[in-house]
RNA sequence: GGGUAGGUGGCGGAGUGGCCAAACGCACGACGCUGUAAACGUCGCGGUCUCUGAUCUACGGGGGUUCGAAUCCCUCCCUACCCA
């Protein structure tokens, strides 16, 4: 039996995935009874029930946190794994990636095609290579102890326990270095022996958006333009007085760049310039994760998106 | 016009006779990533080359002192502030 389908559409954020992923859907549900290849020679045939979009967002997962994730607005096309958790409750990619696959497999289910829609590498690995995260969770007294050795001291622990790994490991990570160990200890099996991924879950189209950085930048301008008008200082302004500073998802670009703000130690206008600014960085270092990718099929336009899923979906 | 403080790499900012192509931070570039991933980390970052080393151009301009100057002296230019 061959394996189910699922697109994913990925690429740096504010390159118009959201948009990208919603009108992909719209046309295909509006071409649901049949399609020709774009040559006409092929007289394939095939039924597409529907779209439903899982979003790949590490940051959307988040309740309340609305205008500075840019959380999709249309409800045309049902959304999936956005505003699931609150601040104060922990989520992570092997969360993630569970309540991604249960939700995949329901949308095939009930014949429809899933969109895998993000940007945030691990998360979109994590189903697209079936990773399997060893099944430790966090253990936080442990984290607290070792958080407050030096990183040497922490490769000498995990030297110890994971000679192979500790090879190849982010020497000057502490975090890393604390997984590592954590996993180590709590299994009494190394580390690097655990990272493994299982068989392929889906067949898979995986399709990246190419756009020139200048446009990029232009459009990430604009977008966080547009957020500051809609009112991200004010939801910034109500999550930290809820949750604190320290909650993970508000070390979010667009969040934490308040702080300082609200401290009085820098100028709006600062703040704004603060989160174009990693927005940028941010969208380089996901470039560097894609790139490693050579599965996914770069991307100009709509109509080259609509021929690759074609084509994906007639060959089965 | 007088006084004071300054002028250092793309920016901020150390250095005040040799260890200086110049700390550190930022920006920038490259990369890594298996339970915080919009996070976290690593490397590079004046030019050229036979590239774990060599060489050239460099610390506002010019001149000087010295074996040796970003660092000391003279002079000019510029900036900021204060007094007129």
């Amino acid at each position: 039996m061959s394996r189910a389908k699922l697109i994913v559409i990925l690429g740096p954020t504010a390159s118009g995935k959201s948009e990208l992923a919603v009108r992909l859907a719209l046309r295909l549900r509006a071409s649901t009874e049949l399609s020709r290849m774009s040559s006409g020679q092929s007289k394939k045939r095939f039924r597409i029930k529907g779209v439903e979009i899982i979003s790949a967002d590490s940051r959307q997962v988040y309740k309340e946190m609305d205008i500075g994730t840019a959380k999709p607005l249309t409800r045309r096309i049902p959304h999936y794994l956005i505003d699931v958790v609150r601040l104060n409750e922990e989520f992570n990619v092997a969360i993630y990636k569970r309540l991604a696959v249960k939700k995949i497999k329901e949308i095939q289910k009930r014949k429809k095609i899933p969109f895998l829609v993000g940007g945030t590498g691990l998360y979109i690995k994590s189903i697209v290579d079936n990773l399997n995260f060893p099944k430790v969770i966090p253990q936080k007294k442990l984290r607290e102890k070792l958080e407050k050795k030096s990183t040497k001291v922490l490769f000498k622990i995990y030297q110890k326990l994971d000679p192979k790994g500790a090879k190849i490991i982010d020497k000057g990570n502490k975090r890393r270095l604390i997984r590592a160990i954590e996993v180590c200890q709590f299994t009494k099996i190394p580390f690097s022996k655990q990272k493994k991924e299982g068989r392929a879950l889906f067949d898979v189209l995986e399709i990246g958006i190419k756009i020139d950085k200048k446009e990029l930048d232009k459009r990430i301008s604009k977008r966080v333009d547009k957020m500051i008008k809609m009112g991200l200082e004010n939801e910034v302004k109500s999550l930290v007085k809820k949750y604190s500073w320290k909650t993970p998802a508000l070390q979010a670009i667009g969040y934490q760049e308040w702080c300082d703000y609200f401290q009085g130690k820098i100028k709006k206008n600062e703040v704004k310039e603060k989160i174009k600014l990693h927005t940028r960085q941010f969208t380089k270092r996901q470039m560097t994760w894609f790139k490693s990718d050579k599965r996914i099929e770069w991307i100009k336009t709509r109509n080259e998106a609509i021929n690759l899923i074609r084509k994906f979906l007639e060959d089965s």
